[in-house]
DNA sequence: TGTACATCAGTGAACGCGCGTTCACTGATGTAC
DNA sequence: TGTACATCAGTGAACGCGCGTTCACTGATGTAC
């Protein structure tokens, strides 16, 4: 039955973020339409009057959770409340509502085109935001020193989450020495 | 038609092999039986006579990936020949033949217990490996510094990965921010 | 403001393809005598 | 060492399930008068 305006966005928005949180929990192959549509209220197939594939939603999704984050945030908060936030087991045992570029990253280079240009967008901009932090250093270092911080941010949450059954207080201790470090490097 | 023992042995590892080098190019979904069969030179129905199940395929690639991988080089190499190697465009295009932390992480997480052991174990390898690098530092930090270290190896590479094809710049400049962070505050 | 009708979001079932898995069969290997 | 036979790795086709996609249908919405 025909549904107003209003619910059509409704519903496209709550596709939109059940996709994010599913893909990001479970990467895109092994979530399915008829999951994310379960997970939003609807049928199987209404999906295909709010997008023309699921490759097209994966796009979408990632262009929204990549390209606007939590920018906002990252550019007032402090980097220890920003590194306090991103590296604990909080964030590590939920990556639905985590960062998306340690979510996405291995799938997205199998993405399209846009998808790629989105991440690489995102990434540009945590960049951006994390240069901000970098106080004590000449300016052109300081870029070099928010990726490579980045890197770290990243590469730590990804292996903290890979060893996280296996080994739980490695995945811990990872967290931690990464925060440490980072801290006492680079932090005020 | 039957074969001789040496054969099987030898299909059993091309199978692994094949599938090492498929699964880090592309991930576990994306790659099919049939697929790793053909570029192991056999047919569709053979694998089953090697491995009970796929995912019992997937168990043995990432035990030997992540457990063996290339440690005794780790050891040996400096720090300095650890970072030149790892932190290279060479390696950020081809995951087929690399860092298995890297290419298999965000995968690993949902796959079986016994895999998420290997991966643990693997990762506590490097991080032993790389401790002994960490030269100028109280014995009690250099683990700490080891587990930042190779974060930081890990996330650079995966955003490399990430941002490769939407800003091949950004890629490049992610790598060589690393290498030489991870130079001046570790190197020797 | 009311009424009549065209539009179209959502439903639920069906389709078709791909992929993991199975199986009857083949013929070389390895073994028993 | 030779011969006869049982074993079994590999073949190629088929099966069956899941999933992305399509479609005829429904009935509420929004519009034209």
């Amino acid at each position: 039955m025909r549904v107003t305006k209003a619910k059509v966005a409704e519903h496209r928005r709550a596709i939109l973020d059940s996709a994010s949180r599913l893909f990001r929990e479970r990467g895109f192959r092994e979530v399915g339409v008829a999951e994310i549509m379960q997970a939003s209220g609807l049928t199987h197939g209404a999906f295909y009057g709010h997008f023309r594939s699921k490759a097209e939603l994966a796009d979408h999704v990632c262009q929204e959770a990549c390209a606007n984050g939590a920018l906002a945030w990252l550019k007032s908060a402090s980097l220890t409340e920003i590194l306090d936030r991103y590296l604990t087991p909080a964030h590590r045992d939920n990556p639905a509502a985590g960062c998306a570029l340690a979510a996405l990253g291995a799938e997205v280079a199998r993405q399209s085109g846009e998808v790629q240009k989105s991440y690489a967008e995102g990434t540009g901009h945590y960049v951006d935001a994390l240069e901000r932090h970098m106080d004590d250093a000449p300016p052109e270092a300081r870029r070099k020193q928010a990726m490579a911080v980045l890197s770290c941010m990243v590469g730590a949450l990804t292996l903290a989450r890979g060893v996280a059954s296996g080994d739980p207080a490695l995945s811990d201790a990872i967290l931690a020495a990464a925060r440490e470090q980072l801290r006492s490097h680079f932090g005020a």
